[in-house]
DNA sequence: TAGATTGTTAATCGATTAACAATC
DNA sequence: TAGATTGTTAATCGATTAACAATC
């Protein structure tokens, strides 16, 4: 699918098919860290940011933020900075993400475990519907207060929850095939925590995660 | 410090004022990523590896790859590709990851053990030394074949090993505290795993992980 | 040779930044 | 009013891509 721009549109904003606009890679990118800080923000009972504030948190050019944000309308107020639940809310509706998702979670291990007892997806809307593995000793132990399933139940539950979102903390040599498997089922967006590359259709996408990768390039500005 | 192209340099580098040239930020991302494919097509037996593969496994263009790559050297061969052992090489030297880097580990909870019990930072050259927890409980049990030490040792071991690089696996409200004392310690890479937002003094680089953040706009491109 | 893939050019697009008038 | 911060312009730089000759 090839994209072009809209005459006059907002920066950022591409044309597609399906809708009116469609915001640009970086942009959606920025604007979920934008809401992230915003989240924290709230938590710590402050009312408004402005962009020089959120420009320490996010390492975002605070010109990029002003601009990010203009191109969906005036949210600011001059000398004040921005409100900052009505600043969430307005980059909620933009990201859309008003639908609330069910995820799957598989690998029950020490990773399995950090992931489904802490909030981090339930802050931002997002449902852990089950918890998947492959161990049958592990299976009726509870992970944040899930009782963990037989992996063969997963076909069943990821139809009937529409789950869309897989997320794999299993060994390396179970990913590749357990991937195809959840592919088969339904499922279009998987979060890779194993240290294996997956290959999945064009349609799918793989968000795989590695801190060493990260560390490298971090090392790399600090030496030099 | 403004960083000024230099005439006639490679695409993506950058002059600097302490060494002949100096990645740009995107260069090094990518960079490290493809040295993540290229390690784990080693561990596949892979001896060659195409631009296209590449991008495949990067979702980075492969005429961008031909490009970062052609900026350091003629490493490919037409016609057949990469050769896997030789490019990790010489993206390891651009990166300069000769020095073996000590890591400290922060948090004995599920996500602390998780991260101490895998290979994803040795397979990189990187060195657990040492695994910390505020926890009298946790004292004394293992995790990746350390023993956890009390959190009061931190700062004798970050000046002994040389500790540049710190893993925070930390609840959300001690990780401010735990990251201001480890920059007065020594510590200037903070990869901080708690919900919290850390505010660090400039030179010091934090980088801060939330798979829901990145899920907030992979789904944005899937639902629109 | 024939097929495949690199290395490189040229053109376009989006990101980044400084600067500043507008205005709270 | 005085100070602060937004919204916006203009200019520059880096990323992205298609295309293709070179060559393995």
């Amino acid at each position: 699918m090839t994209s072009s721009e809209t005459e006059g549109a907002p920066v950022g904003l591409v044309a597609s098919d399906d809708g009116p606009t469609r915001l640009s890679l970086g942009v959606a990118a920025r604007l979920s860290r934008y809401l992230q800080v915003l989240t924290q923000a709230q938590k710590m009972g402050r009312e408004t940011l402005s962009s020089q504030e959120l420009s320490e948190y996010t390492r975002v050019n605070s010109t990029q933020i002003r601009r990010d944000l203009s191109g969906f309308g005036k949210f600011g107020k001059r000398g004040v900075g921005y409100n900052v639940d009505a600043l969430a809310d307005e980059i909620r509706e933009i990201l859309q993400t008003g639908s609330q998702q069910n995820i799957a979670l598989f690998g029950a291990g020490h990773l399995g475990k950090a992931i489904g007892s802490s909030d981090i997806f339930a802050d931002h809307g997002f449902n852990v519907v089950a918890v998947f593995d492959a161990d049958p000793k592990k299976v009726g132990t509870k992970v944040g207060g899930q009782s963990v399933r037989p992996i063969e139940d997963a076909n069943r539950v990821i139809a009937e929850q529409d789950v869309l979102v897989a997320v794999l903390a299993v060994p390396g040599e179970a990913a590749q095939r357990l991937a195809d498997e959840l592919v088969a089922a339904g499922v279009r967006i998987i979060f890779n925590y194993s240290e294996s590359l997956l290959d999945v259709p064009a349609g799918v996408t793989v968000h795989t995660s590695n801190p060493a990768v990260d560390l490298l390039h971090a090392l790399y500005f600090y030496l030099s």
